[in-house]
Parts: C-alpha cells; sequence; structure tokens
DNA sequence: CCGACCTCCGTAAACGTTTACGACCTTATG
DNA sequence: CATAAGGTCGTAAACGTTTACGGAGGTCGG
C-alpha cells in the first residue's frame, strides 16, 4: 500500500472522499466511510505523514526535549520512561504521539531547539531541566510554539508550568528534622543553574531563620545530580567545621553515593546523621531504609499533558480547568534514616 | 523567516538556485553559496522537515525505538542515556537527527511500529528490548526500513545486530567461581521473552558442565529486571533445597534488592555468598563493592549508529569495514563482592 | 412544478521542498 | 568564426496529503 491514491482507485472512489473518510469529516455517507475505514485497515494504510504535515501545517507529534549524555539532567531513564508513560496516556486519546527530542550533550540546547521547532518537527514541546534564566522559553513564546515546562524559570514568558514542589519539601523536612532535636541541617543543590536549586535553598532558609537557625554556607553542597555527587557530599560534610546532624538531598541520585561515604567514616545513616532524600527505584533498598520524598511519575506525565494540550487551540476544549501553573505535590515517606538528632556534642 | 520562498526573494535569486546552494550541490557558483549561507543563517532559515521529506522521501531523522513505562526495559538508569549521546555523536556528521520513538505501556510494540513507519518517520530505526521471536524485525524487513537491533532475535532477516557478550560473560564469570571453588552457582534470567536470557542460560549451562557441574532448575531465577525483582531473588534464593554458593547477575538494576535481601537475612556478598552483576550508577556504591561486567554505553552507542549508517546506501560509504553484526564485549571490573566458596557444609 | 436546501462526492489548488530539464552566458577548441 | 563544452541559474513538475469549492442528485415545502 503507497498512498491514499491506491487506496482510491482500489475503492473506485475520489481520493478526496478517502481523505474526508478518514479524518471524520461529517459530508461523507456513512456507508462508504465503513467501506473506506475497512479497506485502510485490511490494507494497513495510514496517511504519510510528511504529505499530511505540509498540508495542514501540524504533524500530530509532541516532543519532550531531554539532554542525553552524563547523568547531568538531573534523572535518569526510570524517571523520563515513567513520566513519558503518563504524558502519553493522555495524548492516546487525541490521537497524538510523543517523541522524545534527543539534544546531544555536544550541541546547544537552544540551537537544537530553534531547529526542531524551524524544522516544524512538533506541535507542542515539553522542556525539561528548565534553567534559572533560559533561553529557549522566549524563543518559543516568540514564535508562538506551544509549550510547557517541567520547572519553573525566572524566565517568564507565560507559558504553562508543572513544577515539583520543593517547598513543600523543605518546609515539612525542616520542621520535622527541628522538632526532632536538629539543629544544624545541610542542603544540597544542583550545580548547575537549574531553577530548583534557587526555590529550594531560599526556602529551607526561611523555614530555618524562622526557628531561629541559620544556613551556614559550608552546610550548601552543590552536586551533581547522581551517585558519585552523593559520594563527594559525604565527603565534604564530614570535612565541615560544624559538621551537620542532618542533611536534605534535593536529588534522587544522591543517597546510594552518600551511603557509602558515610559508611566509609563509620557513620550510620539515621543514627548518627539524619538523612532525608527522594524516591528513587532504589531508595527502598538501602540500609537504613531512606526517609524519602515521593511522587507519582505516571501522574505528573498525565498532568504534563493536559495542561500542554490545554494551551492547543485544537485540544483546548477538553482541559479548560487545568491550572496553568502548579506546584507538583510530594509526599513524606519515612524511612529509617532521620532519627533524633544525637546528644549534643556542644 | 517563513520558507524558502522568502529567503530567494530576500537575495533576488530563484528559489531552485537557493535549495541547491544550500544542499551543497555542485552547479552553483560558489560566491552566490556564501550569499545564501550568509542569509540563511543570520535569518535563521531551516528547511521545513515536512516539506522535504515529501519531496526527498526520507527525513534526515534516526528512530531509536523504546518501550515506556515500568522498568520492564531491562536497563539501568543511565543507560539509554549514554547510549543515544553515543549515536548522536554518528549521526552528527551527516547532519541526522536522533529521535527516541516512544512506544507506550498501553501499544502493542508492532502496531506502533507499523504505524510509525507508514507515516514515514525516520530513515532508519534502532530497535532494543529484542524479543527471541520478534515480528518487528520480520516487518521491517519487508518494508525495506533499514534498521539495527541492540540484541540478537531468532528471527532473523539478515539485519544488522550487535549484542552484548553475555556469553563471554558466562564463560568468564563461571570459570572464575569455579576456580573460587564455587559447585553451586546460580543464575539470573529476565522474566520476559527476550532473546538474552536464553542465550546466557545455555551458555552458563555448558560452561558448568564442562567443570561437571549441573545448572539445577532451582538456581535459575526469572526477575523483573528491577530492584524489586533483586530483592525477591534474595527470597527465592533462601529458600533453595540446595542454597547456591555463588550468583550471576544479568541485569545491573538487580544488585541493589539482592543485597538488601541477604542483608536481611544476615548474609553478607563476597563473604558467605558471591555475586556478580553488571555496572551501573550504583554498583560501586554498594558495600561490599559489587564485581561487575562494565562496558562502555556511549561507546555502544557510536557503533550503533555506524552499524546502522552501514545499511544506509546513502551513507554506507564511510563505514563499510564496520561489521554488519557482533558481539559487544564486556568487561570484568572485579569488586568485592565474589569471593572464595564458604567452607563446604555439604 | 419550481426553487431552496441538503447530502454526498469529485476537482483542483494549496502546503514547502527538491530536482530534472533546459536556457543562457562564458570560455575553450578546432 | 563556428561549434562544443562547461558553468550557472530559472522554470516547473513532482512528493502525498487536506480542504475550499462547486456540482449532481434527491427531498421538501410552497
Amino acid at each position: 500500500m503507497k498512498g491514499i491514491r491506491q487506496l482510491a482507485e482500489h475503492l473506485d472512489i475520489s481520493i478526496g472522499t478517502v481523505s474526508r473518510a478518514l479524518n471524520g469529516k461529517p459530508d461523507v455517507n456513512e456507508e462508504t466511510r465503513k467501506r473506506v475505514l475497512e479497506a485502510a485497515m485490511s490494507l494497513g494504510y495510514v496517511a504519510n505523514q510528511s504529505g499530511r504535515a505540509l498540508r495542514k501545517g501540524s504533524t500530530g507529534v509532541i516532543g519532550f526535549m531531554i539532554q542525553t549524555g552524563q547523568a547531568i539532567t538531573g534523572h535518569g531513564d526510570t524517571f523520563f520512561m515513567s513520566v513519558f508513560d503518563g504524558v502519553q496516556s493522555v495524548l492516546a486519546r487525541h490521537k497524538l504521539d510523543l517523541v522524545a527530542l534527543l539534544c546531544s550533550s555536544e550541541e546547544d540546547p537552544l540551537d537544537y531547539l530553534k531547529r526542531v521547532v524551524a524544522r516544524g518537527f512538533a506541535d507542542g514541546i515539553i522542556l525539561s531541566a528548565t534553567q534559572r534564566h533560559d533561553p529557549r522559553l522566549e524563543m518559543l513564546a516568540k514564535r508562538k510554539v506551544p509549550f510547557i515546562t517541567l520547572g519553573r524559570s525566572l524566565t517568564d514568558v507565560g507559558q504553562p508550568w508543572i513544577d515539583l514542589d520543593f517547598e513543600g519539601m523543605a518546609e515539612t523536612s525542616i520542621e520535622r528534622l527541628v522538632a526532632r532535636g536538629h539543629r544544624r541541617i545541610a542542603v544540597t543543590r544542583p550545580h548547575d543553574d537549574i531553577n530548583l536549586g534557587y526555590v529550594f535553598v531560599d526556602r529551607c532558609r526561611e523555614v530555618l531563620a524562622r526557628h531561629g537557625l541559620e544556613l551556614a554556607e559550608e552546610h550548601i553542597f552543590r552536586s551533581l545530580p547522581n551517585e558519585a555527587g552523593g559520594y563527594r557530599i559525604a565527603r565534604d560534610l564530614l570535612a565541615c567545621e560544624q559538621r551537620p546532624t542532618a542533611i536534605l538531598l534535593i536529588n534522587e541520585a544522591l543517597a546510594t553515593g552518600l551511603y557509602r561515604g558515610l559508611n566509609e567514616a563509620g557513620l550510620q545513616p539515621g543514627r548518627d546523621i539524619a538523612v532525608i532524600g527522594r524516591r528513587s527505584p532504589h531508595s527502598h533498598f538501602l540500609s537504613p531504609r531512606l526517609s524519602v520524598y515521593d511522587l507519582s511519575l505516571r501522574d505528573l506525565g498525565i498532568a504534563l499533558g493536559e495542561t500542554l494540550l490545554a494551551t492547543m487551540p485544537a485540544y483546548a476544549g477538553s482541559y479548560a480547568e487545568r491550572p496553568a501553573r502548579m506546584l507538583w505535590p510530594m509526599t513524606f515517606a519515612p524511612g529509617e534514616s532521620d532519627g533524633e538528632a544525637p546528644a549534643d556534642r556542644g
């Protein structure tokens, strides 16, 4: 089966009618529509993407941009796989397809994205790894491409976003730790200018101040969002003049390395130092079990998909009630790693 | 900047010449070519994907198909990110783009792939999660889409493939364990019909036989390729009539859960039971450190990219010397988890 | 019986490229 | 000087769809 023309000839119907039948246009006899649909099915006809896109100006594809290479992105395969799956479950309802736009570590994300939109690759775009100042947003806004970001940015062009509620995490985790007697609480932040780091640290500082506590500079650890970064944090932590009695891990990959580093130093999480992290496939299998902030990645994906569609005229109808911006809540799942503060050592 | 027409008008050159200039065709004055290139650059013109694809019949896009959803995919957390990056570094040389084709967990992979090729989405395709019997291969071969599989299959349509050398892993790891006194060696295999499981187990059995040893049925553990699967293996392992003194983990995510499960039972990897696994971002931070089979994911990606291009007439020239099929070697990186067999308990 | 209206369908023009073809001009060759 | 050859470019036809438009036939009300 080559194209719609062959299909039309085979049915002895005009090519226009076939197209209308396939696209659910109203002015076609139900009888013939059924014939067309059946023939298309049995012959395995699927409209050519390029032809359709060229004519309609839309591709039926939504792109989710991620950066490949080392785990600089802050998330691993499993994170994205689950989110993708959620997005797809929404898009499938509208016959839209999701593809991951892979920006190589060798290419500038802005250049890459420019190319993608100039080529007319996708009807809508989901951005991750949102930077504190992110030129991608301005570019997309200027070219009027529907998009949504996973994460906020100071670069605000009015686009919808969904961001994990790191303020909430800061709030409740610090309250919890303080209530358990901790006074020197350390926090981590990403190495790069990803926005969430600023949001998180600022709020932590704020909550601590509320209790008359300070967030010492030496208690803010910048780290790569991977296991090695966690290991390094352990080292830095041991080198602190005033060793913290608790630490908040903003990234889900850090705990593994941190645990190892602490162990090597003879410190046990939960007993010698409280650790609160993020849920990951591994967190539940650390011992002692990591206390984590958890979230449903699939639901997050669903929300991303719906919010994006809400900004696209052709689909907005179904999702009018969706808030354009929201903080995605995380729930605390206590493990055994965030015990009482050890007896004061001065 | 809308299209090539505007660009041509702006330059006061015919649209055909502009196209030729941009595409590096020979019959265009170098002077005008330079003008065109500069104008295109400064105006940010990029050829529309649909128009070009429609005319040329090729899209300039290579698709890497993966299945989303739960970590059924069977790889560690940064597996795809790293492999993608390698593939891209090859494709970039030919101005090809890589996108990940995301098949939702709700859709049949074959149907999905049919849609992709019928729509003419990609010029070439990389398949992962190759099944022992995989109808996707026949479909792609029939429609003459260039593709390559990561993993072998009994369904052989002559396509190129690259597969991790699980035979080699079976060979050297079992030799090593036997040399260290182990007699009851357990192995794991994926829960599903992915091909590598068969290859691996068969070879293990073979090598053991060479030493007069048997691979007991109760020592073959089917498991999900994730941490929970590993935890479950620990449980099953403890329930064995004849408890194995060593275990081979085929998947990189299993070790975390296995360690936890063993610990809970008071068993220490390396001392009470030898464990050999696969390198993952986590493996190095387990304690005791996991002995692993390692490979360069980025290099694997490069090889995949080159081998795929070698099958595509338009690019084959550069990669003629590439073998169409190869086993990708893994190197053993000893840790502390594969010690001597404990004293015989009968 | 006529006009208005509806239903269904065919025709043809777009969409933005690439490229076969041929025209024009210049230079080389005899 | 005539012809051939080569270099450069414009013209127009594709590629596979979708869709505006209009036409044919049927129905219905007046």
